[in-house]
RNA sequence: GCGAGAGUGGUGAAAUUGGUAGACACGCUGGAUUUAGGAUCCAGUGCCGUAAGGCAUGGGGGUUCAAAUCCCCCCUUUCGCACCA
C-alpha cells in the first residue's frame, strides 16, 4: 500500500522551503486568515498579546523567540476553533529611536518609520500570525491623539497634576527619568549616574491606586509569583503610625512615620532629609545655619549611588534645634542626615538607636544617647552600654510609662490608639511607590496636551482640538530643555479659555504612557471618534495570555494595570485587570552566555538562519533548545537534530498518506485494529496528551520530543489499515502545525484539503481509553533498590504482580534465605519487597 | 544585607509532582553503505568494575518501604530590591 523505501537525498530536495514558505505566506495574507473579527463569541475568544516592540533596527533573536512562542499558541488556538486576536504594533516614540537618529543624522521620524517597515516585512517572512490590519504605531497622530485623550481624562479626575520637586535627571540624555528608569543610581538607558534636580513636572497619581494594585494581584493566579512579589515590593505598602512631634521653638508640628510606635519612648533624636521641606521652617541660626547649608549642598551634589551605598558611613549635622516627643515631653535633638529619604513618609524620621540599626550607628558616631525601651522577653534585658548593635525584634516595652509590658502587635495598637485619642497621632499606611513622573524634556515623544496661559493658568487642550501634533522640527537635539520650546509654530498658542496668547507645554510624555493602553486600541485600531469602541473592547478583553520579558515587571506591567483600573473607573472597560495570564520568556544569549550586541560582534541574526535553513527549522530549533521561560545560550548546533527530524522524518510522512480522508473526530475501537496498530494508536494518544500539556505550559521542547517519539515508533510495515494510517498522519501534522506552520500547511494540502489547517480544523483530543498500554513494565525493588523489571497487564493486582515477581530468578536471588517483612505495591508503578 | 528562583551525563535538557533518574536531542565510539562526505543507516554511550555488583541529581545530615522531588544546615549561582524608618 505504501510507497516503500524513499531515497532521502531526493526527499530533501523536495522540501523547497523558500518556495513553500512564500506560497503559504501569500495565501494566508490573501485569504486574511489572521484577521480577527470584531465580535467574537465571548466564551470562544482568545486574545493573545505579545509586548509591542521598539523599532530599533531589524528584529533580533530575542524578538524572534518572543514572537514564535506567541505564534505557536495563537495557531494552536486557531486550530482549536477559537476566535483569535493576535495583534502587533510599535512602541515608536522614545529615547533609543531619538538617540539612534541623532547618531545617524536622520530625523527620528524617518528613522523610526523605516525601521518599522523593515521589521514588519521580516516578521511577515517569519510567518508570525499577526493580524496586520490592526497594527498600531504609537508615534503616529491617529494613535497619540488618544494618548493625549488619556492624559486629559486623568487630568479631569485630578490624577494628572503638576508639582515642583526633586527629580531624577540624566545629564547625558538631558531629561527626567521615572524611578523605574533608574537602576543602581544610573540611567537605565545610558548608564550615566543620575543627579537630583529641582523642577516642575507632570505626574500621574498612581499612588491613588496603590492598594488596588497590590490587592488585586491575589486575583491573578496565572501570573508568575516572582512578578507579583516584585510588584508588591515595589509598591512597598507598610502599616504604621504617624506621630506629630513639636518643634520646640515654633510650636510647629513635625509629623513622622513609623512602623514601630512601640519604640516611641526610645526616641533620642530626629533625622531630617537634606531635601526636606520642613528644614526651611526651622529658622536656623548662626553657625548651625551655615553647617546645615553646607551639608545640604554636599548631600545634593553626591550621586544617588554614593548616597545609597550601604558601606558608606552615615553622617549628618546637628541643627541646634529640638523637638518635643508628645508621649513624654522629652526634648530630642534635630539632625539633618542624608540616610533619610526625602520622598518617603514625611522626609523626617524619629530615631530610636536602641532598636534600629541605622539609628544605632548614627548615635554611636555622634555620641547621642541610646535608650532601651524594648527587652527581648520578660526574663532578659538589655543594657545600652553593652549593646554592639540595635535590638530590632519585638518584645515587651520598658521605660515606657503606662505601656510597660505590652509587646508586639498589641503594643503598637495601644500606642497608636493613645496618640489618636490625644490628637497627636494616627494610623497611617505608607508606600514606597511614588507618583509617576511623566514629563520628558525631549523631542521624540507624545506632546502633553496642555496650554499655559498667563491669565487662566493651566488649561487642557479641548478634546476636539486633539491631537496636538508633534511638529517636524530640524533641531531636535536635547539641550536640557525641551526642543519644542524653541519651535515657535508649536509653542505659541491661543488660550482655549480666554483666547489670549499662551504657550503650549513644551514637554513630551514618557513612552510608558503610550504603552499603557495600546492593547485596547488593537480591539478597534481605526476608530477616529474614540480611543476604542467600548463594546469592541469588551468583546475581546481581558487578554488571555500576555507574553513578554521579565524586565517589565515593575515598570510597564504596573503602569498598564494602573491605566486599566483607571479606565474601568471611568467606565471604558469592564474587567478589573487587563491580563489573565502573564508569561515571561527567557532571554537569548550567545553560546558563552553573553548578551548579543553589535559592539561585541557576537550577533547571530535569525534572518540569516532562516535564509539557510528555512523558517520552520529555525523555529523548531529555538523551541527545542529549552523551555520558553528559560534563557537560551544560542548555538547554531541547535539546528542539527531538529533539521534532520523535520526534513527527513516528519515531512516524508505525507508520502505515506493514502488519501482515505479519515474522520478525525472518531476514536478507534480496539477490535478494529491489529495489535500493532492499537499499540501505535495508544502512542498517538499519549502524544496528543503530551503535546497538549506541553502547549499549556509553553514547553515546546517536550512537545517536540513527544512528536519525535511518535514518528520513531511509526512503522508502516505494521499498518494494514490505510484509514488508521491517514488518521495518525493527519493528527501528527496538526500537533506540529503551530510550531512548523509552513511545512504543516503544505502537508495538509498534499493530503487533499482545500482549506487552511489553521482554519478551525479542530485541535486533537486524546482518546481516554487509549492512553495506557495493555502491558506495562513495572519495577521490582528489594529494600528500595531496583532489582528487576517485569511485564504485567496494566490492571494487574498485587497478587498477580507478586507471583510474577517472585518467579523472577533475579528477584529470587535477592530474597533467598531472607524473610519478606513488608510489601509495598503501587499499581502500574512498582512493587517494593522489604526483606530481612 | 533582604527576598525569590536555580544547581541533574561531555552538552541542551526530561522526569506522570514521593514511585524504574537521564525521555528527546547534540556530541562521542564502533560498524554498514558510499568514488567521497560534515549525507544516510545500525549499535553503544552516567561513573567505577572483566563480571557479580557498587556508586550517582552542588555538599552534609534527616524523614520514608521509596527522595532530583519533602525538612534542616552549608556552598555556588541568577534575578529583583537595596538606608522605605
Amino acid at each position: 500500500m505504501l510507497t516503500g523505501y524513499v531515497n532521502m537525498k531526493i526527499y530533501l530536495g523536495h522540501y523547497n522551503f523558500k518556495e513553500i514558505e512564500k506560497k503559504w505566506q501569500e495565501y494566508w495574507e490573501k485569504t486574511k486568515i489572521y484577521q480577527a473579527v470584531d465580535n467574537p463569541r465571548k466564551d470562544n475568544k482568545f486574545y493573545l498579546l505579545v509586548m509591542f516592540a521598539y523599532p530599533s533596527g531589524d528584529i533580533h533573536m530575542g524578538h524572534f523567540r518572543n514572537y514564535i512562542i506567541g505564534d505557536a499558541i495563537a495557531r494552536q488556538q486557531m486550530i482549536a476553533g477559537k476566535d483569535v486576536l493576535h495583534p502587533f504594533g510599535w512602541d515608536a516614540f522614545g529615547l533609543p529611536a531619538e538617540r539612534a537618529a541623532i547618531q545617524r543624522k536622520i530625523h527620528p521620524q524617518e528613522w523610526t518609520l523605516k525601521n518599522i517597515s523593515v521589521s514588519r516585512s521580516t516578521l511577515q517572512k517569519v510567518g508570525i500570525s499577526f493580524d496586520w490590519s490592526r497594527e498600531v504605531t504609537s508615534c503616529l497622530p491617529d494613535y497619540y491623539k488618544w494618548t493625549q485623550w488619556m492624559f486629559i481624562q486623568l487630568y479631569k479626575k485630578g490624577l494628572a497634576y503638576r508639582k515642583r520637586g526633586y527629580i531624577n535627571w540624566c545629564p547625558e540624555d538631558k531629561t527626567v527619568l521615572a524611578n523605574e528608569q533608574v537602576k543602581d543610581g544610573k540611567c537605565e538607558r545610558c548608564g550615566t549616574p543620575v543627579i537630583k534636580k529641582n523642577q516642575e513636572q507632570w505626574y500621574f497619581k498612581i499612588t491613588a491606586y496603590a492598594d488596588r494594585l497590590i490587592d488585586d494581584l491575589d486575583n491573578l493566579p496565572e501570573w508568575p509569583d516572582n512578578v507579583k512579589t516584585m510588584q508588591k515590593e515595589w509598591i512597598g505598602r507598610s502599616y504604621g503610625a504617624e506621630v506629630d512631634f513639636i518643634i520646640e521653638d515654633t510650636g510647629e508640628k513635625l509629623p513622622v512615620f513609623t512602623t514601630r510606635p512601640d519604640t516611641i519612648f526610645g526616641v533620642t533624636f530626629m533625622a531630617i532629609a537634606p531635601e526636606a521641606e520642613i528644614l526651611n521652617h526651622l529658622h536656623l541660626e548662626g553657625e548651625f545655619k551655615e553647617k546645615v547649608e553646607r551639608y545640604k549642598q554636599k548631600a545634593m551634589a553626591r550621586s544617588e549611588i554614593e548616597r545609597t551605598a550601604l558601606t558608606e558611613e552615615k553622617d549628618g549635622v546637628f541643627t541646634g534645634k529640638y523637638a518635643i516627643n508628645p508621649f513624654n515631653n522629652e526634648k530630642v535633638q534635630l539632625w539633618v542626615a542624608d540616610y533619610v529619604l526625602a520622598g518617603y513618609g514625611t522626609g523626617a524620621v524619629m530615631a530610636v538607636p536602641a532598636h534600629d540599626t541605622r539609628d544605632f550607628a548614627f548615635a554611636k558616631k555622634y555620641g547621642i544617647p541610646i535608650k532601651v525601651v524594648i527587652h527581648p522577653d520578660e526574663n532578659s534585658s538589655l543594657n545600652s552600654n553593652e549593646m554592639s548593635d540595635a535590638y530590632t525584634d519585638y518584645g515587651p516595652m520598658v521605660n515606657s510609662g503606662q505601656f510597660n509590658g505590652l509587646k508586639g502587635k498589641e503594643a503598637i495598637e495601644k500606642v497608636t490608639e493613645y496618640a489618636h485619642q490625644n490628637g497627636f497621632g494616627r494610623q497611617k499606611v505608607n508606600y514606597k511607590l511614588k507618583d509617576w513622573s511623566i514629563s520628558r524634556q525631549r523631542y521624540w515623544g507624545c506632546p502633553i496636551p496642555i496650554i499655559h496661559c498667563d491669565k487662566c493658568g493651566v488649561i487642557p487642550v479641548p478634546e476636539n482640538d486633539l491631537p496636538v501634533v508633534l511638529p517636524k522640527v530640524e533641531n531636535y537635539i536635547p539641550r536640557g530643555r525641551s526642543p519644542l520650546e524653541d519651535a515657535p509654530e508649536f509653542i505659541n498658542a491661543t488660550c482655549p479659555q480666554c483666547g489670549g496668547e499662551a504657550k503650549r507645554d513644551p514637554d513630551t510624555m514618557d513612552t510608558f504612557v503610550c504603552s499603557s493602553w495600546y492593547y485596547l486600541r488593537y480591539t478597534d485600531p481605526k476608530n477616529d471618534k474614540a480611543p476604542f469602541d467600548k463594546s469592541k473592547a469588551s468583546n475581546w478583553m481581558p487578554i488571555d495570555l500576555y507574553i513578554g520579558g521579565i524586565t517589565h515587571a515593575t515598570g510597564h506591567l504596573i503602569y498598564f494595570r494602573f491605566f486599566h483600573k483607571f479606565l474601568k473607573d471611568i467606565g471604558w472597560v469592564d474587567t478589573p485587570e487587563p491580563a489573565l495570564r502573564l508569561f515571561n520568556h527567557g532571554m537569548v544569549l550567545d553560546a558563552k552566555g553573553e548578551v548579543m550586541s553589535k559592539s561585541k560582534g557576537n550577533v547571530i541574526s535569525p534572518i540569516t538562519l532562516m535564509d539557510e535553513h528555512g523558517v520552520d527549522v529555525t523555529r523548531l530549533a529555538m523551541y527545542f533548545t529549552a523551555p520558553s521561560d528559560k534563557e537560551v545560550l544560542w548555538s547554531n548546533d541547535s539546528l542539527t537534530g531538529v533539521e534532520k527530524f523535520a526534513l527527513n522524518k516528519f515531512y516524508p510522512l505525507i508520502k505515506k498518506y493514502c488519501q482515505t480522508k479519515p474522520n478525525l473526530k472518531q476514536y478507534f475501537n480496539r477490535k478494529d485494529l491489529t495489535e500493532a496498530e492499537w499499540k501505535l494508536y495508544v502512542k498517538l494518544n499519549q502524544t496528543i496528551q503530551k503535546v497538549s500539556d506541553s502547549f499549556d505550559k509553553l514547553q515546546f521542547n517536550t512537545a517536540i520530543a513527544a512528536l519525535m517519539e511518535l514518528v520513531r515508533d511509526y512503522d508502516t510495515t505494521d499498518i494494514k489499515n490505510d484509514n488508521f494510517n491517514d488518521y495518525l498522519i493527519l493528527k501528527a501534522i496538526k500537533l506540529a502545525a503551530p510550531m512548523i506552520p509552513h511545512m504543516a500547511e503544505e502537508m495538509w494540502r498534499k493530503a487533499g484539503f482545500t482549506d487552511s489547517i489553521f482554519k478551525k480544523t479542530g485541535w486533537p483530543n486524546y482518546d481516554p481509553k487509549a492512553i495506557v498500554e495493555d502491558e506495562i513494565e513495572i519495577a521490582v525493588q528489594i529494600n528500595g533498590k531496583l532489582r528487576d523489571t517485569i511485564k504485567v497487564a496494566v490492571d494487574a493486582n498485587q497478587n498477580e504482580v507478586e507471583t510474577i515477581a517472585l518467579n523472577s530468578k533475579r528477584v529470587q536471588s535477592f530474597i533467598a534465605e531472607k524473610q519478606i517483612i513488608k510489601k509495598i505495591f503501587v499499581k502500574g508503578r512498582i512493587l517494593n519487597l522489604v526483606v530481612k
